[in-house]
DNA sequence: TTCTAAGCGAGACGGTACGTCGAGTCTTCAC
DNA sequence: GTGAAGACTCGACGTACCGTCTCGCTTAGAA
């Protein structure tokens, strides 16, 4: 639990609009310029905010794309859609659709690449986007155990080593349809997607085949 | 194979050697400086070449480091193993295998980023890397065909939409594990996932339980 | 002379240890660092005082320098060695010694550089350190008129003039003597140029030969 | 004698016309806005050029400002008057006249005082300003000679000694009624000081009294 | 005594310039 | 006409100080 009470240091305290504006104007110069041509100091000018404070709060441009697409993906909510195929099949449209947003896109890939050379920066990463959304593969097995789609689990080790394997398969499949084939992660496409991974999990619940 | 005779431009005809040399300087560089560290001086320098003769063949640094790292790829065998199940865990491990050098990692997935904004880059992309490689699933979905595992096709369109599908799950997932949960895609975990996409897909091939 | 009672304003009243510790500090961080790399942050930070404080107090960092160097040449004293020739060698080995200062040396001529586009700066100058020490000049001219090797003046106007004329002189060639020339005004330099100066002059008194 | 074939290295060789408008575009900037807000970048930006081409040439402000400022004072040259006294009354004008434009005011102070704490700054300024300058003295003590206004030296390190101390003088208290005094060192001062000055140095040819 | 206005330290703030680095182009000479 | 060399323009980098501001906390005369 935190202090009530925080640590009140002496001096003039950092600005809290100032965090807003900046991640707000980064997500904005995203969209317009991109990862490779978005420079600090334009995020600085956007946000009338001096370069100073900026890097007095972000070590640089890895650390504050992290935060300012991390974000965008809170909002995912897994929606209680009645069955376990319905409910996977709206998280992973949600996904989708943020995905297709230009901030999301190529803020996320930059980062991700830079933090194959820098430990911190995958860290920060795995803390703030990977492990917070994977709440949401827990939630749906647990929503599924408790309608009787899935079994309850017996080894915890086990459980947490599939719900991994299933992040890896939804997340990574979803991004490549999206960003490296570049064709949208629309109805029809996650639909099958789903079917198969469902399927292949072994439950019993299956997706019924889509309406021609 | 070329033309015998090449086009016999007037002056000083280009250095062959400078290709290879250049290329393998990219990915020495990737490996030392990863993507974003890596910068075009320092490779010409390192290929004994000068700045002018890089830019004289490629348009950037995208370019180029699309081009080194498509290389890495053509390794890619499909296995003949004696089963689908087989031959597909060989070929994934072989790719996770190349993923997991340095100058593929923080290489690809940074191109892949750039493409997101450039739509020229991505067809270059897709061209070297994406359809190439694409050659391994539908020799694999023949090669199971003729053996009895998988039924033939019938809808040419479905095959193909499934051809992608199957694409996008496996090259996904393995980058996603590789890259962002940043785990090894090893053995056990390249069966676990195998199974699920089989049986997903609704072949009778089941992959045998590991053993212990 | 001061008002007895000062204002008298409400509130805390100005530290006066505060004044004394930032001119110190001034001088302390222009021996070390000397004009160009002489920060008001650093400044602060040396006199124990916060940023604010000082800026109450100067305006900047020329009105700042221009008072901690004055204050240098309050040492100056006309010694009375019995003739005007010795008495003018005295004094102006006095300057010579305090110009070899590092802290008057890099100081004063920033300030006079600055003051060549800042009128109200070069009124400061002129009224904290110039003027200042016109004094000795009147003074040493009064003695020697009371001693007879000066006749006494006639002009008044003319007077000032000459006076005027010997300062700029006198300080002109030691400060040129001592920063660009980078040469010791000592004691065999000085007596060749007061030799001059008061044979110039048409004083009577020469300065006999330097005593081997 | 410098080679005739210089160097001839290899690649682009800098562009002679860059040097040129770097320096007039420095002294432009020096009359506008001074020393101290004068920038390199606008320094480049005047000139036309880049910022980098200014830094491969130059280490810095000090160092490109003596050169910007040093160029001025190749204007001076000794007039021949008839005699010594005008002689030097006419340098001594000619040198007030540079002192009193702006480039050479703010400029060349600003330098000597950085020169108070850099020797390597201190001899650029020695070598190519003050030495090159020295030149009027010797020239003038010459052609004195040879008119027989002056007895011809002796002990060459006493003459190079006087040499030195004359120089002192003259360039000092000009410099310290110009930019200290803020008077202008106009003909009534030039010929009140060359009179001090000459009899000073007891030459037999004295200034006649201004006329009124 | 309490009130209150100013001084004080700390440090965040919007700016401006720094000096460096890399991108991509251009100009020279040698092959 | 290709190639090595290196100077060129351009633009961003991350840092350092500037001079201002906003905090919470003294401090001391006035009420």
């Amino acid at each position: 639990m935190q202090s009530r009470t925080p640590p009140l240091r002496a001096g003039r305290p950092r600005s809290a609009a100032a965090d807003t504006a900046i991640l707000a104007a980064t997500r904005a110069a995203l969209v317009e310029l991109g990862w490779s041509k978005l420079t600090l100091g334009d995020v600085a000018t956007r946000a009338g905010v001096a370069k100073t404070t900026l890097y007095r709060r972000w070590a640089g441009k890895n650390e504050l794309v992290v935060d300012a697409v991390a974000e965008l993906f809170d909002e995912l909510r897994l929606p209680d859609l009645g069955s376990l195929a319905a409910d996977i099949e709206g998280v992973v449209l949600q996904f989708a659709a943020i995905l297709a947003r230009p901030e999301a896109k190529s803020g996320l890939m930059a980062v991700v690449a830079e933090s194959t050379r820098d430990d911190a920066l995958r860290e920060r990463i795995r803390g703030s986007i990977v492990e917070r959304q994977k709440r949401l593969v827990l939630e749906g097995r647990t929503r599924a155990q408790e309608r009787g789609e899935l079994p309850p689990e017996t080894d915890p080790a086990e459980a947490a080593r599939t719900a991994d394997l299933i992040f890896d398969i939804v997340a990574g499949a979803v991004v490549h349809r999206t960003l490296v084939s570049a064709e949208p992660a629309d109805e029809e496409w996650v639909r099958s997607f789903t079917g198969v991974l469902l399927l292949g999990l072994g439950s019993a619940s299956q997706v019924p085949p889509a309406a021609p």
